[in-house]
DNA sequence: CTAAATTGGTTAGCATGCTAATTAAAACCT
DNA sequence: AGGTTTTAATTAGCATGCTAACCAATTTAG
């Protein structure tokens, strides 16, 4: 069956990548999952703790453990919203803004090594679908 | 760049499924991860640990902590070679057999909800260029 | 034949990521 | 205002999955 084939390829490729990434943020002293929470900070400095558990879809207390990690590697630091004092706002430190390049560069280097020798017209169509099947996963956007 | 985007709906995919399958899979009393290990266990019984580990791609103390779990929630049960004693071979007991239908059945489901709503000739376009994909991460097969 | 190297598996320690329970602050509502 | 509900974040406990260190059995090599 072509749609079994197709999960399993889908399972293949992300456990690859997975192990990949595992293995090349090791080498810049971060785990696997923090480089998502990074990308979002420099996209937007002081983020909510919701904010961003929200826009990577984890839960509350993997983000608290999370943060709780980065800072204490200070790659991150937190500081109370002044109004609302249930809220945090997290923020990179210097050491965390220089993570950027090595992350960025992974990504580069890991979307070459996995499209390397496919025809444009067919990465496209493979956009294309997968947007398809994101939209079938969560919904529309 | 449509390859970083490419990228970025591999990865969404990928941890959306992943949560997909956590939350079915604890219905019926399993841990994410086991059921690869009981696929290859029903495909055939008795393999050794090394072997389940290599089928999987998963690190041996990974293969071993995973085995503990499945064998003390009796699902499987381990016996010793007998010609070389380190190796280990793992079997199936009934109430692991049993957790065939429900796993086949997520995972089609799964097909189904990912899949729905696209074209057929584009489901080949895209199995076969996931197939480009799997060969580009970890070499032909 | 015996010392060294390899192989199969386990254990310890750590981070992710989950659920469930908890704390604290803010918002809501008669 | 005062009690209830909601929201933000933390903590505890557990399983995956990793690396590093280790043990024990087997194989290889001098």
């Amino acid at each position: 069956m072509i749609e079994s084939e197709i999960r399993t390829l889908l399972q293949t490729i992300a456990i690859q990548t997975r192990k990949s990434y595992a293995q090349k943020l090791r080498h810049v002293g971060l785990h696997i999952g923090q480089e998502l929470a990074l990308f979002h900070l420099w996209e937007q400095e002081g983020l909510t703790q919701s904010q961003l558990r929200n826009k990577i879809g984890t839960e509350a207390s993997t983000m608290s453990n999370m943060l709780r990690k980065l800072e204490s590697d200070e790659i991150v630091y937190r500081t109370p919203d002044e109004r609302d004092h249930r809220i945090t706002h997290v923020f990179l430190t210097d050491k965390g803004k220089q993570l950027k390049e090595p992350i960025m560069k992974m990504w580069k280097q890991h979307e070459e090594e996995l499209l390397q020798g496919i025809h444009p017209d067919q990465l496209k169509a493979l956009r294309d679908t997968l947007k398809l099947i994101e939209i079938n996963l969560i919904g529309d956007k």
